[in-house]
RNA sequence: GGAGGAGUGGCAGAGCGGUUGAUUGCACCGGUCUUGAAAACCGGCGUACCGAGAGGUACCGGGGGUUCGAAUCCCUCCUCCUCCGCCA
């Protein structure tokens, strides 16, 4: 969510953002909308506050009256109060109904994009911002999907996900189960040495920490949610990692604040079917590394770079060819003010498949989290970014494919040490 | 799950219907003193909103209520502690 006093302080250049956004002139009304509806919050605020200060000091007097033993005088004045009372009810009213609706209509508008986010509409618009040089890996005659590799070598059961619980809920066995498991501790220790704190959070929420990090109002439909106990399995964790810091003030010595976690994400993407979902292409569970940051404004850019250099150097590790996307206003989330993208080449389905996207949110998840540093003068919202680093589906099917042989799968050498094989066969 | 107790500022801990946004101690920041430091002493020290400022308003786990007036009384939810039960 974006602050008001931004929004005001910045009318052009929010309007200037929403446009990159591909905002409607409909939709840009929004913004003069939001701060008619501030200037009445304010309007009904001040009126409240005299006469809540009024209703104060009439309290007051009454209680000495009282002391000095004026019934009577001390009567009247109850009397005065409560007719005040009457009209402090309904301003309490008007200013919850003004601040609901204020807040409604400033959750539509969407974090206002870093001035070197590309103008465009769809994934076609993004503009590469590191291509892979190299030529792209072909294969040979014969070569599979790794959906069909996965069957040919037992790595994970689609099927079996399926009757244990539905479809996209992958199974991984054996080398399988054991590849998993090594690029989860590679991933983890890679960020472990480059400075992040490890953390395992829970994997479900509340509403409040999903509020914070903005699934919630917008996208309760992407999550799985137990209504029994009012919770949500997390679709990142993003979630539960950044709202650590939820409702924290915190001293400026102390950003930036690195975290790392390791957990499952669950999403419930809505059916799509298709070749391009095939496999591990998109399913409801995944094994993800995330990495969070938070830090000052003046050098989150500087760390979204260094993040930008992390997740490369993991991708450069397992030998995979990769590009870097910058996300053009129509393809970046409602959030963000920077992303960028990594895919990774398939090379038997010929594709550029997603495995990390890597943001700046500046302080649109902060404002929300009250998430703030003191700087000596007083306090300011801090900047927030967080990265995949890496997803593993999507990362397990491209090394699948690219690495596959008529002896069976080489495995990356980096990764040799976790998995104990050379070959996945 | 059952029975009891408790939730107050960074921490500890008063207050239990009226000038208390909150005594006090610790921590922290500034000053005096000192060659320097410690100690001692003096001053400062929550957040948010409105306001040019003076100042005003709100917040004592969350929400609701009683009252002229609530940190203090009532209801409800949440969390923590103790005991019992169950359990990886």
């Amino acid at each position: 969510m974006l602050e008001i006093n931004f929004i005001r302080a910045n009318k052009s250049r929010v309007i200037q953002g929403l446009k990159v956004k591909n905002f409607s002139e409909e939709d840009l009304k929004l913004v003069e909308g939001v701060l008619a509806l501030d200037d009445a919050r304010k309007e009904v605020q001040t009126n409240l506050d005299n006469l809540l200060a009024e209703r104060n000091q009439l309290s007051k007097s009454i209680g000495s009256l009282m002391k000095e033993g004026k019934k009577d005088e001390a009567e009247a004045m109850r009397e005065r109060v409560a007719r005040l009372k009457e009209e402090s009810t309904r301003l309490e009213d008007t200013l919850r109904d003004t601040k609901a609706r204020l807040e409604e209509q400033l959750i539509k508008i969407p974090n206002i994009p870093h001035e070197s986010v590309p103008p465009g509409a769809t994934p076609e618009d993004n503009e590469v911002y590191k291509a892979w040089g190299e030529p792209l890996p072909e294969l040979g005659a014969g070569a599979l999907p790794h959906w069909e590799l996965a069957q040919k070598y037992g790595v994970f059961d689609l099927e079996l996900g399926v009757k244990l619980t539905g479809s996209g809920f992958p199974v991984y066995r054996g080398k399988g189960a054991k590849l998993e498991r090594a690029l989860i501790s590679f991933f983890l220790d890679e960020a472990i040495a480059a400075g992040f704190e490890e953390i395992i959070p829970p994997l479900m929420v509340n509403e409040d920490t999903a509020r914070a990090t903005g699934q919630l109002p917008d996208k309760e439909g992407q999550m799985y949610y137990v209504e029994r106990d009012n919770l949500y399995l997390i679709p990142t964790a993003e979630v539960p990692v950044t709202n650590i810091y939820r409702d924290v003030i915190l001293d400026e010595g102390r950003l930036p604040i690195k975290m790392t976690g390791y957990t499952p994400c669950f999403r419930r993407e809505a059916g799509s079917y298709g070749a391009h979902v095939r496999g591990l292409n998109r399913v409801h569970q995944f094994d993800k590394v995330e990495i969070v940051v938070l830090d000052h404004p003046d050098r989150s850019y500087e760390t979204l770079r260094q993040m930008l250099a992390h997740v490369s150097g993991l991708l450069d590790k397992l030998e995979l060819p990769y590009r870097i996307l910058r996300l053009c206003g129509g393809d970046m989330s409602f959030t963000s003010a920077l992303t960028f993208d990594f895919e990774v080449f398939s090379a038997a389905q010929k594709r550029w498949l997603e495995v990390s996207s890597v943001s700046n949110f500046e302080t649109f998840q902060s404002n929300r989290m009250k998430l703030r540093f003191r700087d000596g003068k007083g306090t300011r919202l801090v900047h927030t970014l967080n990265g995949s680093a890496l997803a593993l589906a999507r990362v397990v099917a491209a090394l699948l494919e690219n690495n596959q042989t008529p002896e069976g799968i080489v495995i990356p050498k980096v990764l040799r040490n976790y998995t104990g094989f050379e070959l996945l066969n």
